[in-house]
DNA sequence: CATGAATGAGTCTTCATTCAT
DNA sequence: TATGAATGAAGACTCATTCAT
């Protein structure tokens, strides 16, 4: 029932097929985004492809599947994306500094995936852990090594990577998400310049840290929960 | 068609009356958080308060108005509860830091209304600004006064306090949320902590700091874009 | 179950009863001819009489009994507006013009009830009999005995009384509804004209109708069936 | 959205496509007379044809739009009848005969018809001309013409032919419906006769015509209304 | 492989009627 | 008597999915 035409020898009609299911994803985001998962119909996908209806029932089982592996597709798009920008940066800021920006300019460049994140949490919120985290999970050790290389080099302070890798990507999500319900009008560089001035500098002056540090080495040493 | 009825000069009446839109709004937040938008049965939210499915359209004109409506009295109360949690603290530190702690508790306890507000996203993508959005740029120029004197008073850097606003709630958001997707494991104070940390006192170390600082006036002072 | 309030003793109830009914009754011949009989709520209806919904149901056991009920009382209104017009008319051919006349006028002055009638076939197709019909059986009769009575004095040709009162009231009824539903641009002195000039002088030339009678002559007179 | 499938170049389909729509058109007259516009649901329409509710609605978009083309089909097909059957009779009188029998016939045979055209009025009486009344027009001209030979031709009275148009037709209309109300008990025969006796030869006695004529003279010439 | 006609489960909404006040 | 809040049956229409061609 449904999966992928041609799954065989020739090699041919392998490419032909895989090159379809592409086609079908890349107008599945578009059209999800625009109409919702309710709001498409599987028809609306197929003619965006100059397909009959049946065809992508051909392709993948059911409008479900289509759209899981259309947030699927998306996500490793986004890492692909991201990974690449980072590849040949060895200073780690540098490293991180780019990959904000790149995270930032791929949902400028595909505005419909971030459409497709919240489609999917509306939709499937108790049948699937969001694809977004699932692959978040996936970066976020790295990362974590990054971190911890930063702190033994004196670079960070010892902050929890836990907590930088936390914060770190709850911002991203959160400022992607809220600039592109606002119309995207933040550039890329706009958005990761805000971003990494804050968390690299944060907020107080010298001078209030001092003073909050002095309190809080006067009072009993038990906050650090 | 559809509005409220009893609306006259029977004051006992428009109390009942009052009562009930407050209890199917609230019913209605819950089962819509569960089921999602399309999901849901008009029928289940009457039934959750022991009433018929006509009776619901007594006091909401339609399913679409009254999830508006849900999602509506959510911010709403979301606004009340972070403002009286604020309300007698003096120190604007500390008025921010209770403002914080003030907004992940409330999803910890409403964590139906972070689904709300997918939900609104995804089914009203086109036809509407997300009520979060609206209810928060409310509250978006108090906060900046409080940024700005704090600023002023030398306790912030000069960073531009729509900057600060930007980043401050950005990162609220996408910890609300990623905290929520995980199944709400974090506690209000946790997150508010972590938050808190990195926001007010950087990822970097003074030694760093210094670093890039002096790196950054070698540099042509053409960056600031 | 619903019926008529008040019906005992006291005459001044019983007056205010009857008066209410005829509100009501008015009242829904409007709102029923305007907009169709599932297209009207019975609080319509009520608020055409400034009362309430479950007010109608303490006069009338139902919306049909309500619609029938209006039906029938706009018959016996046809019926005595066309009497009470022909009463003191001594002269037959006379009076038969003046009930003509009388006929058209009233539902030039009552358009809705053309609509009921209308609406009542649609609706109560095989629960009843049209009112309109059983209306007009009681008056056949009376007319029979006046074309019989113009017959015997030689004014009206020998034709069968049941042709000419069947012809007279298809006529009317059919020139009646389709000046209805033509907008009712024509008076009724122009209707009545129209209809009485054929319906009396027949279309045919006499030079005409001695050809054809004496052509039927020659035919093999077993036509007559 | 709905309207006709297969509308291409396969003309294997498209016939089978017509004829399912004639299948529907047919079906839905029954039902809809049988059961009113209200009354019928469009599955059992779909369950006369063997097919399923959806399936309707790839050939029509609605059933108001099922309805109205049923109508508009049964007028086309009583244009076609009585047209058929004038076709080979040169006589203007014997055609016009022809055709007052053959409208009665068209009736008898489709009795459901006549309940169409009551129930389009009753369900659409502000949205739309009744479809009898915009075909009527179609061919009042030709009759129009027809009378007007009649009369040059000194068979008919010098009547006006619109006067002539309207009242024939008026008295069909009325004829029709009576007799169908009544359970259309009489023939088409018996229709016709009665109709045109009356019609043509009219109900008054020569000796009262010349009574009537002399007593017009005498009165003031200003009764032409 | 591709098609698209056919299917029928699923849901919002209306409104006549009831009945506690 | 009068009210109007509450009820819940009823029905049009959509669209994912199937399958004969």
């Amino acid at each position: 029932m449904g999966g992928t035409p041609a799954r065989g020898n020739n090699s041919r009609k392998d490419d032909a097929c895989a090159r379809r299911r592409e086609e079908l994803l890349s107008a599945a985001a578009k059209v999800f985004a625009r109409s919702g998962y309710p709001g498409t119909e599987v028809q609306e996908i197929a003619a965006a492809c100059g397909l009959a209806k049946g065809t992508v029932y051909l392709y993948f089982p059911s409008k479900e599947e289509l759209f899981l592996a259309t947030v699927d597709r998306a996500m490793i798009r986004l890492c692909h994306h991201v990974r690449e920008t980072c590849a040949g940066i060895d200073d780690p800021l540098d490293r991180l500094a780019a990959a904000v920006r790149s995270y930032f300019a791929f949902f400028q460049s595909n505005p419909e995936i971030a459409e497709l994140l919240i489609i999917e949490r509306a939709e499937y919120r108790d049948r699937k852990t969001p694809t977004y985290l699932e692959h978040k999970r996936e970066n976020t050790k790295d990362w974590q090594e990054v971190y911890a290389g930063l702190i033994r080099d004196g670079r960070f302070r010892a902050v929890p990577v836990e907590r930088i890798s936390r914060v770190v990507s709850d911002l991203l999500y959160g400022t992607m998400f809220t600039n592109h319900f606002s119309g995207g009008q933040r550039t890329p560089n706009e958005q990761a310049r805000d971003v990494l001035d804050i968390l690299f500098e944060g907020l107080l002056t010298p001078a209030e840290r001092e003073t909050r540090a002095s309190r809080e080495r006067a009072t009993v040493p038990a906050e650090q929960t």
